[in-house]
DNA sequence: CCGAGTCAGTTGACGGTGTCAACCTAACCG
DNA sequence: CGGTTAGGTTGACACCGTCAACTGACTCGG
């Protein structure tokens, strides 16, 4: 049966050496996950994972792309528990945004390293990249219609949405905030600045 | 004489290894740097760098604190060109600090990447960027007094926009904003939503 | 003017890395 | 049961960071 790739020789290690390399890279830094390496944790000898993954950039954009599926999954989940939006469902999805990247470090700086996203020849991170960015911008525009944003270029405001979220994420992960500072107000502050100037006018 | 380090066989090749370390990051990434490739870029051998810095994290740290350095310099600047303040100004340190990323993407990486700020022995680069943000918390506090801004916590509000810009030059430089769009128009919106934000309310 | 000293740069060597090629082997399929 | 092949291993190569030992050139005291 083969079940798309598992259980052979390791029991599935194409699974294995994506999480095994996300958890690396949120222990030692992008620089401390090698071939070797990773194939010494896993038990595995130092060309294994050639078998799965053409190349150590494509493990990476790999652990990516796994990382934008998972953010996605997040991001809808919030769109699923509060039926009726008020602006407070924008502001959860920068707070559920910013929460994964803390939790998912390794992940995180993948995705939108240049490494990764260079990368022309797999289409498919760029892909779900744009993806997930056309859905905020779809976000955005419901809430222009229903007149609790100014309508300006979606885009852009998207752009500018995204880049607060994306800085303080940035910010936190890379250890850059160091005073003693309660991140939940941090973020709560960030999202609410950010909407604040997003707001429709008086 | 020995003028501080310079002129003897080379030139002034710790100033050159600087340059070309920055210059090397703009073309191919952080990891593109080799301390063997630089000394072929410049026409030395490989190890030649050793006699300048301790070691190759060393010379990125000093790129990174020269960017800090640079960019000191051009948000002082900013303070000088306009005497009397008004909200304009608080704007245009975003810009210019944005537009020092965009212009110094090498640079500006190392800077806010956790590889050069981590190192503890170095502590010349966390007290630079230290004061840096002790510099901006300043400005904030000014603008609160003069009740332009909301009288919040000041340290987390310099985080806010901190974030704000931070995010725009990251998501610029890596290249993750593809579709076309005026980037002197997305730097304006990100300031100025970012200051509605943050305004005294009514 | 000359020798000692020192600064700047070079070369050799070591262990670690990504990756290709050749090989092996266990699981499946007829 | 024999062959195919996915999955894994080992050997080899070029490149990397770095240390140690070397060389060359400039400086200065006598």
């Amino acid at each position: 049966m083969t079940l798309d790739g598992s259980a052979y020789h390791h029991g599935d290690l194409r699974a294995a050496l994506l999480t095994e390399a996300a958890a690396m890279i949120d222990e030692g830094g992008t620089s401390s996950v090698t071939m070797r390496a990773i194939g010494r944790r896993l038990g595995v000898s130092r060309s294994a994972p050639y078998r799965h993954f053409a190349d150590k950039s494509a493990l990476l954009v790999a652990v990516a792309a796994a990382g934008f599926d998972r953010l996605r999954d997040r991001l809808e989940a919030v769109g699923a528990g509060a039926p009726d939006a008020g602006v407070e469902r924008l502001r959860q999805v920068g707070d559920v945004y910013v929460r994964f990247a803390l939790e998912n470090p390794g992940h995180y700086r993948l995705m939108y390293g240049k490494e990764a996203i260079t990368r022309e020849d797999l289409p498919e991170l760029r892909e779900v990249a744009n993806g997930l960015f056309d859905e905020l911008v779809r976000i955005v525009q419901s809430y222009q219609r229903s007149g609790t944003i100014k309508r300006e270029d979606p885009r852009l405001q998207a752009y500018v949405a995204w880049g607060a979220v994306h800085g303080l994420a940035s910010l936190l992960i890379e250890g850059q905030i160091l005073t003693a500072v309660d991140v939940d107000e941090l973020i709560r502050r960030t999202t609410s600045t950010l909407l604040d100037g997003m707001r429709a006018g008086r």
